[in-house]
RNA sequence: GGCCUCAUCGUCUAACGGUUAGGACAUCAGGUUCUCAUCCUGGAAAUCGGGGUUCGAUUCCCCGUGGGGUCACCA
């Protein structure tokens, strides 16, 4: 069993959130079933060519895990690919393509055709006004061959059609069941185009058949031409593949997902923090679904669990929200050491502090993350004190005389500390409880000033993280500024 | 507009003829707490409408309605 995932290279040179999760459904389901999972590149439309964009979406499909069998791959700095399928770029079997197109011509299924652009434009207004379904009117299909000869040695501009037959088509998807449409729906298509390169649909043909492929997975918006897809693997004499035909992803207003309405390039949220993981439990569990109470799944449970039966068959809204506390959760579940590695570039301006100390922010602060890139606004206060009031320092409860107080007695108590115990949050927090403790005040006259005097905000992690993220030296010299403030 | 297709809380979904229609996000209310966040507990919130079939419909059928897709020498 083979299956591919097709990918052109998009407008954007990003990989589209639905493109990803046509490719994990793709993924799933030939891992699930020892399959062959191949990646084509569909780069027939010349115009829309941009640069970078194959080792932009191989870099990408490294990061969130999609390892393929067979397919483009950047071998020493240069694109390569691996497989005995290829090539595996359209642009680069464009003799396949001639040489299959030809069969049909010789068998009566396609047609060379002369029309102008500006014929067919004029042709499908008059249509439109007309309020007549816009198709092609069929001029070129009884050309005659001399005069196709004639014309193409004249150099005149060709494409080839394809001839669509009378009676109706039928195919099964996996999804919805079977779906039947007139052949009087289908439009001639073009196969061939006049610069000599095939259109998606001659190519994706010939390609899926030539590669062994025996399912194909993709977006719903490919239903209405599989038709004419159907029609092609009768004329060639190929055995038909399986069909499944994945529901939308769609905007909050349920139309297509779109760039118009927020990201939708996996690069953006792998750029903000998202981790790969989250986002790929997150995309597949839009429109399938293991058919339990879980919420999160590693890869391979993905892999485990994953039918095509599952797959829903309706559109799904992408709810960042929910995008948001999945990637909270896996970041708060994260091996410390793993989610150091991970946040290593997001901690901005304060990236010149000692990898140690950056740890311990991170432990302090992941559990105010949404994104890792959020780090980079938190840690600030960690490498400069920001401005306050003295007024902030002083606890709703109490007045300044009690925060004086307080500030003045744990600076002397933390200036005889020993520096080991600012390497254990446990053993920071004993020694403020006791003097707590001992001295029989309330934990919001103490803790209070402490934390307001350490972070210089509002409102922040606890005091104890603090100590422990800021060390002694910086926290006993917050402190001798917090006093001075009330002092004045 | 033609054709295709879809329809359970605001959102993602579970329930493949019999449930007080379940879970999650978001939301609201409590709790933990020095603040924020995390975490915990609880609440509100849905079967698009109308006909059938059936002892019984979220579930099967039909008709509406609504949404989406597609109608290119783009994929």
């Amino acid at each position: 069993m083979n299956i591919v995932t097709r990918f052109p290279p998009s407008p954007t040179g990003f990989l589209h959130v639905g493109s990803l999760r046509t490719a994990l459904y793709n993924y799933l389901y030939a891992r699930k079933h020892q399959g062959t999972f191949i990646v084509r590149v569909e780069d027939t439309d010349r115009e829309r060519l941009v640069e970078g964009a194959v080792e932009s979406l191989i870099h990408t499909l490294e990061k969130v895990g999609l390892e393929y069998d067979q397919g483009p791959i950047i071998k020493d700095g240069i694109l390569s690919e691996k497989g005995e399928n290829g090539p595996y770029t359209q642009s680069l079997r464009l003799p396949i393509y001639q040489e299959y197109v030809k069969t049909l011509l010789e068998k009566g299924n396609a047609y060379y055709c002369f029309c102008s652009k500006d014929r067919l434009t004029q042709l499908r207004s008059t249509q439109q006004l007309a309020k007549l379904p816009t198709k092609y009117d069929r001029h070129c299909v009884g050309l005659k061959n001399e005069e196709v000869k004639k014309r193409l040695e004249a150099g005149e501009s060709s494409v080839i059609r394809l001839r669509v037959p009378e009676g109706e088509t039928t195919f099964i998807d996996e999804i919805r069941g079977s779906i039947k449409i007139n052949n009087a729906e289908i439009d001639d298509q073009v196969l061939m185009k006049a610069d000599g390169y095939p259109t998606y649909h001659l190519a994706v043909v010939v390609d899926d058949h030539l590669m062994g492929v025996t399912h194909i997975i993709r977006g719903e918006e490919w239903i209405s031409s599989v038709p004419k897809h159907v029609m092609l693997y009768n004329a060639f004499g190929f055995p038909m593949p399986a069909f499944a035909h994945l529901p939308l992803i769609l905007n909050p207003d349920k139309s297509k997902l779109s760039k118009r309405q927020g990201d939708v390039g996996i690069e953006d949220f792998l750029e903000k923090g998202y981790l790969p993981e989250a986002l790929v439990n997150f995309v597949t569990l839009l429109g399938f679904n293991p058919s339990g109470d879980r919420e999160i799944y590693s890869m391979q449970e993905l892999i485990d669990t994953f039918e095509l039966s599952n797959v829903n068959k309706s559109g799904a809204v992408f709810d960042k929200d929910k995008l948001n506390w999945m990637n909270g959760q896996y970041i708060r579940a994260m091996d410390p050491a793993e989610l150091y590695e991970r946040a290593k570039s997001f901690f901005g301006e304060a990236q010149t502090l000692p990898e140690s100390q950056k740890k311990r922010i991170l432990e302090v602060e992941k559990d105010r993350l949404v994104m890792l890139l959020d780090l980079e606004e938190r840690v600030g206060m960690y490498l400069t004190l920001p401005l306050y009031d003295a007024q902030m320092l002083v606890w709703k409860k109490a007045d300044t005389q009690d925060s004086l107080m307080h500030l003045g007695a744990l600076s002397q108590l933390l200036t005889g500390v020993d520096e080991s115990i600012f390497q254990d949050r446990v053993l920071i927090e004993e020694v403020i409880k006791k003097y707590i403790e001992e001295g029989g005040f309330q934990n919001g006259n103490v803790l209070w000033p402490l934390r307001a005097t350490l972070s210089g905000q509002q409102q922040s992690a606890g005091p104890f993280d603090l100590l422990w993220a800021l060390g002694k030296e910086v926290a006993l010299s917050r402190l001798a500024i917090a006093i001075e403030k009330l002092s004045t």
